[in-house]
DNA sequence: TGACAGGCTCTACGATTGTAGAGAATATGT
DNA sequence: ACATATTCTCTACAATCGTAGAGCCTGTCA
């Protein structure tokens, strides 16, 4: 019943992560958030951002001649969306490959590791209850 | 020097899969094989194969008559293409939130587990060596 | 020699994405 | 009452993507 699985293009990626860190707000504050990485006009931010309220990604609300956003998906679900994206297309549903060029593709500190194998430790746990 | 990150999108991603599982191949040969998915025309198929070439995710040359293409682009690249895409956009490039959606996310046996803390561990060895 | 089959080339068309301008409406300070 | 600034609405347009039809070539088999 929640959303089934959300997708984003880039541009939308872009406005929803400023809408969550000023949320409820207008699109001209978010174009102003945007403006140091996009330099996109107050029209381009204001079409993403419609565009996202009829995929439901957004939702708008009128407060008297404003218009406020805010959310409609969650970043972990929108995070999900996308890993899962990849997930399918890429490795054909294949979890463990897809960790596998995780860890051969990214410079891992020796922190990193610890905390990642941590991660594991609990999953295991609470697999096994 | 090899390809800056490759981009598919979905369409391409069936593709290329087919390629890979037959190069060097014809047009023809792809569409039948994708006959069962997707049940795309020949016309189809070989609109996205020639785009893919303009791109640069695949090869073609003249053999006589037929046209045989082959991938310009591993399986290991576009993964990786893919996997970066998510990871920058969705995570902000934070490796390890990203493991933590998957792992959170998926229904991993013991198994898997297993397999993954090997695959630390491997890891861990050779970044300290 | 004429009908097929298989492959090819060219063109198209609607939907989505990235991007934005023009002009209306409204509030505000003077 | 007016100039200004802010926001809104509407419309547009090129590029990419998904999808495909129409018609041309050529080898082959009766």
């Amino acid at each position: 019943m929640s959303k089934p699985t959300v997708e984003l293009t880039r541009a939308e990626w872009s406005v929803i992560k400023a809408v969550w860190e000023n949320e409820p707000c207008s699109a001209p504050a978010i174009q102003e958030r945007l403006l140091k990485s996009t330099s996109w006009t107050y029209s381009t931010v204001r079409t993403l951002m419609d565009r996202m309220v009829v995929k439901g990604v957004l939702r708008a609300r009128k407060e008297g001649k404003l218009t406020i956003y805010q959310s409609a998906v969650t970043r972990a679900q929108a995070q999900r969306g996308e890993l899962f994206y990849a997930l399918k297309h890429a490795f054909n549903g294949a979890f463990t490959p897809m960790v596998q060029c995780l860890l051969e593709n990214n410079d891992l500190d020796a922190a990193d590791l610890e905390k990642l194998e941590s991660l594991i430790k609990a999953k295991k746990k609470s697999a096994k209850k």
